[in-house]
This record gives C-alpha cells, sequence and structure tokens, in this order.
DNA sequence: TTAAGTGTAATAAACACAATTACAGTTTTC
DNA sequence: GAAAACTGTAATTGTGTTTATTACACTTAA
C-alpha cells in the first residue's frame, strides 16, 4: 500500500477552497472515497500547520483558515507525513567494506537533493491554483 | 516496508565502480547487507539497462559494463523499479462531486512536475562522483 | 567431474497504511 | 438541560508491498 496522504490532504483543501464554508468529515470523505477518520486525523495536522480551522459539534466541521492564494502545496507537503522521495538503506554497514560504510552519507546527500527538488516544484504551486483548474475545467 | 530498491542499486554499482573488476552476489549482498537473491535480481535490472555484465558459473559475478563517467544516477533509477514519487489517489471519484470528479488529472499534473524535478537532480549525477565522494573521504 | 557461480520460482515474514469500531468530549438547537 | 450532530483519538483488523529465505535448474572454470 502507498502512502496517499499528501493526495487527500491536497483533496481536501480543494474541497474546503470550491466551497468557502464549513465542510463535515463525512462530506470530505465521501469525496475522496475513505473513511472519515481518516480524514480527521488529517485535518489534525492540516489544523497544526495553520491551514485550517475546525469546529467540533453540531454543524461543526472544518474550514480553510486563509486566503488560498497563500497555501502552497509545499505547506500541504510539509503538514503531512509523507514518505522520502529516496527512501534509503538504513542497515548498518559492514565494517570490512569501505563502499559500505561511506555510502550512506553519500546517498543521504543525493536524497537531499531530490528532496529540495520536489520542494521547490511544491512551493510554486498555490492551492488557489488548482481551485482555478478544478473550476476553469 | 519501504521500496530501497534504488539505494541498493547505487550502492552495488558503486561497489563495482571501486572494484573495477567482477564481483559475486554474495559479496554484494554483504556489503549491502541483504540477501543474495535481492542482489541477484537487481543485477538482471541493470544488465538489461546495460549498466553491467553478469558471468554465471565458477569465478562469475557481475562487473560495470561501462565507464563510470558515463552512468547517472538517472538511468539507475529507470534501471529499477522505483515508486512514483508523489502516490496518487487511484480510487473512483464520487460522481456527484465536481471536486472530486476532477482533481485526479490535476494532482497528475503535479505529480507529474515532482517526478521532472527529480529526474533532473538525478541526471546530473554519475556513479564516477559517488565514486570520488566514498574515495577521498 | 566438481566446485562455485547465476537465474528464478515459490513461499514466508516483516512492515506500512488505510479501514473500521468504539467511545469520550464538544457544541448547537430546541 | 437534553438530544442531535459533530470532532478527537485509541485500538484493532485488513490489505498490499517489499524483502528474506529456500530450493533447484542451469552455467562455467579449473
Amino acid at each position: 500500500m502507498v502512502n496517499q496522504q499528501f493526495s487527500f490532504a491536497v483533496h481536501i483543501l480543494t474541497v474546503l477552497a470550491v466551497a468557502g464554508h464549513v465542510v463535515d468529515s463525512r462530506t470530505l470523505a465521501r469525496s475522496v472515497n475513505t473513511n472519515p477518520v481518516v480524514v480527521r486525523r488529517l485535518l489534525v495536522a492540516l489544523r497544526e500547520a495553520g491551514l485550517i480551522e475546525t469546529q467540533a459539534g453540531k454543524n461543526g466541521g472544518a474550514q480553510l483558515a486563509r486566503d488560498p492564494r497563500r497555501i502552497t502545496l509545499l505547506q500541504i507537503y510539509d503538514a503531512v507525513d509523507s514518505r522520502p522521495v529516496l527512501p534509503l538503506n538504513e542497515r548498518k554497514a559492514a565494517r570490512h567494506c569501505f563502499v559500505s560504510c561511506n555510502i550512506k552519507t553519500v546517498m543521504a546527500t543525493v536524497a537531499e537533493g531530490a528532496e529540495a527538488a520536489v520542494r521547490k516544484h511544491l512551493r510554486g504551486i498555490t492551492l488557489h491554483r488548482l481551485q482555478q483548474k478544478i473550476e476553469r475545467g
């Protein structure tokens, strides 16, 4: 199974942007086609990142905490629990092998670069932009 | 569990680059700290990508098929079976929901951009460069 | 001819994620 | 102030993905 938290989170926030008012987790879950509990866990993460506000109780739910022009995909990416772009081999090195002892730090540098490239890409896309794409077809 | 094929493959090829001669799968597996069968499966993929040559039988094993200056990390990335950088939600849309019906193509564009950014990064790094980093500390 | 390899199928074990159930706590509405 | 409709969260189960392991046919050098 693959970690889809980022996709789920972007979907949820897009619904909130398009709706412009409070939406409950059951409705969001139907749109994403997942379980309301999964949505609520993501809502907590998004709230902690300052992207949404939630409200408990009757007529409760979630809504954006700020203008979608000021929400980037990078902020969403950082809010949720994404996997590394290039997963490293974390097992211990074979002490007798020169390459084995040093490959880890070298690969870590490569992975950091890849991660930075993805982050740069995501920083350039706003939620507002996705909203427009959706609304205008 | 996380897909570490790319890390494994880079490690293997670095050992081959540093060694400069045929190395068997048991030795490679010890360096990576995995199982020889896992290594041999990767060797098949790397051979099919034209990066190494393998030899069966006694004193067999693998060696680089070309100068490490002409092997990029992108070639290695493409040779093995990597996961998408940004996994998409593949489940079917909720027909009644406008966002749900259109988010998939929008997210696919985002994911393609991220993938392209990673590929560009990897294209700029050669196996020779890693080898140098390892050898020079 | 034997020893030491690769190639590969089949299965088991480990692990990561999502789904589900259950329930305590919160807030609105009547 | 009671009921209804939510969120928050713990605990467990289900499912898919990846690596580990075993087994063995095939290949090649000595």
